[in-house]
DNA sequence: GACTCGATTTCCT
DNA sequence: GGAAATCGAGTCG
């Protein structure tokens, strides 16, 4: 055990953590520190979708585009939007999501300003097209597991003042409101 | 601050 | 074949 003993607690306790519905998981991943090849920051904004929700790309079954959501948990759902932008999702419960809307920059902001073509550290992540060039998400991390790299996730250690709001863009139960996120952050891709 | 437009994938008819 | 889509940048006022 002296050689590499390799730390089967974590993978565990993340596995443990996404195995829940998203809406749990989108509260609690607020002041997660989440980084790809070392590029990232503190998760300030997240969404919840879930299977019997009609604004998730779960509702109404497995297809194609969404068999990663009905995956196993602790794993990235990446997907195209509006045909430009590509958006991060953790995998939770089968058929549930975790959409990763805005960032707090911490490491490798140079990587991030050079990727976005932009200095200006408040618009580096705000938003979960920006976030995914920033970080250099694309179609090629779907269905990655979050516990080895380029990945590293590490789960808050106490809870964070948390603000609730109903999600963005959205047309079908817009009212829900399944968006989570630090309420005087700067960072958000809006204010709630 | 509000509005418009771009550009691609996916799914439904 | 066509509409809708978990958005962002640019423009106008």
């Amino acid at each position: 055990m002296s050689d590499s003993p390799p730390p089967a607690d974590r993978p565990q306790a993340l596995t443990a953590f996404f195995s829940r519905p998203a809406l749990a998981v989108a509260r609690d991943l607020i002041g997660a520190r989440l980084a790809i090849d070392g590029v990232g920051g503190i998760v300030v904004e997240t969404e919840a979708y879930a299977p019997d929700d009609p604004a998730s790309h779960s509702y109404g079954g497995i297809r194609n585009r969404n068999r990663t959501m009905f995956g196993p948990p602790a794993h990235a759902y990446v997907y195209r939007s509006y045909g430009i932008h590509w958006c991060l999702n953790f995998v939770c419960l089968r058929g549930h999501a975790v959409l990763i809307r805005a960032l707090e920059p911490q490491v490798g902001m140079t990587a991030m300003a050079e990727r976005r073509s932009l200095d200006r550290q408040r618009l580096l992540c705000s938003g979960p097209g920006r976030l995914s060039q920033a970080l250099g998400v694309d179609g090629t991390m779907d269905g990655l597991p979050l516990d080895r790299p380029p990945f590293s996730l590490t789960l808050p250690t106490e809870p964070a003042g948390i603000a609730t709001g109903p999600r963005i863009g959205i047309t079908r139960a817009a009212e829900q409101p399944w968006r989570f996120g630090l309420a005087d952050s700067p960072f958000l891709s809006r204010r709630f």
